[in-house]
RNA sequence: GGGCUUGUGGUCUAGUGGUAUGACGUUUCCCUCACACGGAAAAGGUCGCCGGUUCGAUUCCGGCCAAGCCCACCA
């Protein structure tokens, strides 16, 4: 009876762990910059830790993990930076709520410190969970709210605004009166509320009839700019061109048609205000109207309003109302239910208000950005359709400040006498809301100055991660060797944020693309198919699922469950299922491990041969499919050859030649382990480098991809023929009521098996084969 | 409502102008000295629906339906 040199019955997630303790010991990834080596630069996507880290997620890492993986063992030294991206709205949500205090309320200092800390909290959770995944990055490390960081913000701001591709203009924001700030979209809920439509009567200007309009915001009468129908609405045909004039205010519009318009809501009639909803900002901007602002950022009446002026919104519907009951303008009012927008914070209805911004150029560079995009290699190339999408349907520029706290400043100062705008120099990190301003007297004479409050969007921060990976400000050698950066890993729903907005940023700073490789993957789904969010309750936490069947289960499972773009569902089963196959390929290797490795022998039996001319096959296929870095082509290749044909048919062909220590057989199970275990490493780093530390007493992930290897291809024609004749010998004796081991007199088999014969015979028991034509 | 993507046995998936790949699950039998986290055998699909091109379509074209994602969201 042989011992097997592995001594763990089976494979086992604590067996990851101790594997782990020696990456860290050995530095096994740390990035080399001295290398001589091609450099392969991974901008990695820098994770949010906002506390929902979930699996699907976990997964998608793991996956560009794998990218890394097949590129140091393509022969490159690669720099796979670990980022973490903090700026922005969620951690000032999350701090909001965990210490239950408002934005607003706290002193700015004050509250970006609880962020910090928070952060620190939520990061180190993540950290574990990558590293428990399997994640090898570099020994490189950034945050995006570190000064080194902003710094790199605000100088291509600076840059950017010296080149003239920044102004100011004024847009309409969402606004909640009550919390007295500006929400971002993700902060606004919607709710079903019940709210009363007035039917309103209008003069018509050149026929002095009548007209009923139906609208929910009777106080916006004032900044009604245009009355729309549907273009299919015959009833109102006579009007289109024509004029009516506002009740109480005797303004004159016009009145259009609109595809927006509803015929069978209200009277079919829609008068569009400033603002009162968010068509009502398209519709002004499409049509080009202007603005007439209502409400003030107070949530106040202005001017125009007359003499609502100074009410609050609610106060001013219900005095219009009654006002024009008086004058007989209302023909009547119904209770209607109602999808309002609303503050999450404050639960009141959110109004939109009008706020000067700052604004990066994009549109009169789309045509360049298109031409741009034609030299980066898409994986896979579907998903560049992604991109061209949207910059099809891009009609603004990008507005790019944040009346924020925890994001990036804006660096700007303004002469409190005359308003001139003060930029700083580049290079160091400015906090103008708490600092000196960078000179001391404006050309007016004033040395009074005012520093910017405001923020950018987190976009402008992370779009410049290929930057900060690749060097910029920090080290020119290696910027220059390693941008543009070899390729952008990202999911696919933040194709028209992150990556689009990138590669704007690279081209207007260095009109160059900023990757040569796109990677786009699927999300992680739950078992439905449904996108995981908090809100959905959906989410699959990694840590359970990691302890249960580790990092290389999941990270198997995710890989075989889709190809390279699809979404990826979430079944436990399936990871289970990995798992299985995990142990199935230790099973494997712990039977070769009973057998010392050995010299390749001159002579070669043909069942040898002839599983290596199998394993060329699998070789291939998976080369191929670390070319197109789509990891599901390596992983199933690898599973059908060693569940379906290696460990059933061969394994079992050459077992008794392998304990009569023939040295054919032996050397050919550690031929094909060795090649299987570096095949499979980038996929499952922790079994595979386990295996290969055993019994070749070195890490595998030191080595190289196997190349194919010289064999004759002629032999995988064998294939199907052993495996039915195999299937017809189990059939036989199950059918017979034998034991598969139990000897059986005698079997016919197609002549063109007779080269394997003794193994054959060995394998069934078979005292004679008969080989018939 | 707009854009995009997808639609293959119970579930998930590969692929192709000539009726289909693999996995999981299911059923039955088997502890055979690497493995019961296993082995063997078997059942199961008119490749979303309708029409067109073709000798022939699951694969090409058009329409429809459904799902998912992103965007816009009811005066």
């Amino acid at each position: 009876m042989l011992k097997p040199k592995i001594k763990e019955k089976s494979w086992n997630p604590k067996i990851e762990e101790e594997i782990i303790r020696i990456w860290k010991k050995e530095k096994i990834y740390d990035f080399n910059k001295k290398t001589k080596k091609k450099i392969f630069t991974i901008d990695t996507p820098p994770p949010y830790p906002s506390g929902t880290w979930h699996i699907g997620a976990s997964a998608h890492y793991s996956q560009i993990d794998m990218i890394a993986r097949t590129m140091r063992m393509k022969g490159y030294e690669v720099l796979f930076p670990c980022g973490i991206d903090r700026n922005g709205l969620p951690v000032e949500v999350y701090t909001e709520k965990k210490y239950k205090i408002k934005l607003h309320e706290v002193p700015r200092e004050k509250f970006i410190q609880l962020c910090s800390t928070a952060l620190d909290e939520l990061e180190k959770e993540m950290l574990k969970v990558m590293e428990r995944s399997g994640i090898g990055y570099s020994n490189f490390y950034y945050r995006t709210d570190w000064p080194s960081y902003r710094k790199i913000t605000q100088a291509t701001f600076i840059e950017l605004w010296k080149k003239g591709l920044i102004y100011e203009d004024e847009r309409p924001t969402n606004y909640c009166p009550v919390c007295r700030t500006t929400i971002a979209d993700a902060e606004i809920e919607y709710k079903e509320m019940e709210t009363k439509l007035v039917y309103l009567k209008f003069k018509v200007k050149e026929t002095n009839e009548d007209v009923v309009i139906a609208t929910t915001r009777p106080e916006l009468l004032c900044a009604c700019a245009c009355v729309i129908f549907n273009p299919s609405d015959s009833r109102y045909k006579e009007l289109e061109g024509k004029h009516l004039i506002v009740p109480i205010y005797e303004n004159v519009v016009e009145v259009r048609s609109h595809e927006y318009a509803k015929p069978e809501f209200g009277t079919g009639l829609v008068m569009i205000c400033s603002y009162g909803d968010y068509s009502d900002v398209r519709l002004f901007r499409e049509l080009k109207l202007k603005p007439i602002y209502a409400i003030n950022e107070k949530g106040e009446m202005t001017d125009v309003s007359g003499k609502y002026k100074g009410m609050k919104v609610e106060q001013a519907r219900e005095k219009i109302i009654s006002d024009l009951k008086e004058m007989g303008l209302i023909e009547k009012e119904e209770k209607i239910m109602h999808r309002t927008p609303i503050c999450w914070r404050s639960k009141n209805p959110i109004e939109f208000v009008n706020m000067k911004e700052f604004y990066l150029k994009q549109i009169e560079f789309l045509d360049e950005l298109r031409k741009i995009v034609d030299k980066i290699k898409f994986h896979p190339p579907e998903s560049k359709q992604y991109l061209i999408d949207w910059m099809n349907s891009i009609t603004i520029d990008w507005p790019i400040s944040r009346r924020r706290y925890y994001g990036t400043e804006i660096p700007i100062w303004y002469c409190k006498n005359c308003k001139e705008v003060f930029l700083p120099k580049p290079g160091n990190y400015y906090q103008p809301w708490k600092e000196k301003p960078p000179i001391k007297r404006c050309k007016c004479g004033s040395n009074e100055f005012v520093g910017e409050t405001r923020t950018f969007d987190t976009w402008f921060d992370s779009s410049i991660s290929e930057l900060v990976v690749c060097g910029y400000m920090r080290d020119d050698e290696l910027f220059k060797r390693t941008f543009p950066c070899s390729i952008r890993p990202q999911g696919k729903e933040i194709v028209r944020t992150w990556l689009y907005y990138t590669l704007l940023r690279a081209y207007q700073l260095f009109k160059k693309p900023a990757f040569k490789y796109v990677w786009i993957s699927g999300l992680g789904v739950d078992e439905k198919g449904q996108k995981m969010s908090k809100s959905l309750g959906n989410i699959v936490l990694p840590q359970p699922v990691l302890d249960k069947y580790g990092g290389d289960a999941l990270r198997l499972w995710s890989v075989s469950e889709a190809s390279l773009g699809s979404d990826f569902r979430y079944n436990e089963e399936r990871v289970n299922g990995a798992f299985k196959f995990l142990t199935k390929f230790w099973n494997v290797a712990r039977f070769i491990s009973c057998f010392k490795n050995c010299k390749k022998p001159k002579k070669m039996k043909k069942s040898d041969e002839w599983i290596i001319a199998e394993l060329n096959e699998v070789i291939e296929k998976c080369l191929n499919g670390y070319n197109e870095l789509d990891f599901s082509i390596p992983a199933q290749a690898i599973r059908g050859f060693v569940w379906n044909l290696f460990a059933p048919h061969y394994i079992e062909m050459v077992k008794s030649r392998a304990y009569e220590g023939d040295k054919s057989a032996i050397y050919t199970l550690h031929f094909c382990l060795e090649i299987l275990l570096r095949l499979f490493a980038p996929i499952c780093p922790f079994i595979t480098d386990k295996i290969y530390r055993e019994l070749y007493n070195k890490s595998v992930h030191h080595e190289r991809l196997p190349g194919k290897i010289k064999v004759s291809k002629q032999l995988i024609n064998f294939t199907e023929k052993i495996v039915t004749l195999n299937s017809s010998v189990w059939k036989y004796k199950k059918e017979k009521g034998m034991a598969l081991n139990e000897k059986l007199d005698e079997f016919d088999a197609p002549k063109e098996l007779e080269i394997f014969k003794d193994d054959l015979r060995q394998m069934h028991n078979i005292k004679k084969l008969n080989f018939v034509l």
